[in-house]
DNA sequence: AACTAATTGATATTATTTTCACAAATTTTG
DNA sequence: CAAAATTTGTGAAAATAATATCAATTAGTT
């Protein structure tokens, strides 16, 4: 039955959003909803819903619709089939801080298990109940701890930097805010870039172009 | 000459990309760049570099590539065409502290004018030396004081309940870091969504996904 | 039990985005 | 100064993504 060709990054990337949003229809109570229902809650079409779907099978019934609860726990296997995943915190300050707080807090499917800093004044410090440790334990610890992802919130020189040993920690992607686009982004390592200024130049853009975006010759 | 049609939304996601390569450069004391080396460095292809430029005319000259100088202040221009913008934040909380620090100290052509919070507790106490305001005080504000983009990073909550009312304030766009979908994404007010979880969400699929991701049936 | 309405899965079509190919313009070289 | 080497701008082609269409399936109704 099962169509299964590779999903593409849109696809992907819409994900998180079904489950968010069939998470809030599950905790609702909703058990069933059919894919212009969804398609009206995410600002697209049921086209749409129905083709990402089925790029995992198709999850629904022909006449009746989709159970939340299957969809549920389906999208929620595709993000993490294979549980939580392990990640380390780089860069223990104000942005390393704030997004440390997220990940133990806010979100689902990821453990932050360690935190590293360049700065020998906070070193040995505490922070979200661990003690920060130097750039130079990084290797030895992804290698050790089973490490999955790194959190980069480090400066543009400091992850520059630690890009040549990125390779060596063995870690299978990184979330990236620092204002270094690590280059390797192959199969081998992926890198999800969350470039603030980025967004919020692009945010600038349409903003200010809003109508007359630029005269037609 | 110019082509000069609508850039389309994956041409303005790269336009801040180019602007901080091209910054790079400048500084640098780079003078001239083809659009293969700038292809280079972006990882993308020179087709597309000179597409993505023509779309506001060409910046480059045939025979002889790009002018770095040129094109910084031509992209600039593009990014802010009517100089700084004048943003409101909304939620004084470890991230809105953290993203008005950025905004503060890293950001380009955005001005922080004012912050917000629902917390009795800490309305009134100085932020980033401006007197943390209600959100009662929001709408009247903007009117006033020619507020073009609001800020948002508050609970999921506080978003939903002050959606009615960002109609009102006249502000542009919306920097979204709440975990509530502004709906109204017309014209009128742009929302540009930085969803940390669905991000994340998003690394994790990848990550655990990169080779098998799903069997050709 | 047959008919109607609803709804998915899959294919086809359309739209969008990226890449290719080449003429036109410029610089460099012999 | 002509020829060769670069390199952009532009229109065409290819690839990708979104939408529309429709047969197949199911639930509900009379």
């Amino acid at each position: 039955m099962s169509n299964t060709m590779k999903a593409s990054l849109p696809v992907i990337r819409r994900l998180p959003r079904y489950y968010r949003y069939i998470t809030e229809l599950k905790n609702n109570g909703t058990t069933r909803i059919s894919s212009s229902q969804l398609a009206h809650i995410m600002g697209s079409t049921p086209s749409q819903v129905r083709q990402d779907f089925n790029c995992f099978g198709g999850f629904g019934q022909q006449g009746v619709g989709y159970s939340v609860e299957l969809l549920h726990s389906e999208i929620e296997k595709l993000l993490f089939p294979e549980g939580k995943l392990r990640a380390v915190l780089l860069g223990a300050g104000n942005l390393g801080i704030t997004i440390g707080n997220f990940v133990l807090k806010e979100s689902t499917g990821v453990d932050l298990v360690a935190v590293f800093d360049s700065d020998n004044a906070i070193i040995g410090n505490k922070l979200f109940g661990m003690e920060i440790m130097s750039f130079d334990e990084l290797v030895s610890f992804c290698q050790n701890e089973h490490v999955d992802i790194i959190i980069a919130c480090t400066t543009k020189e400091t992850a520059e930097n630690l890009a040549p040993h990125i390779v060596e920690t063995g870690v299978k992607g990184i979330w990236n805010y620092s204002h270094f686009d690590f280059s390797i982004n192959d199969e081998s390592l992926i890198v999800e870039n969350v470039h603030l200024r980025d967004s919020l130049m692009a945010l600038s853009y349409r903003v200010s172009h809003k109508e007359c975006p630029h005269i037609q010759e």
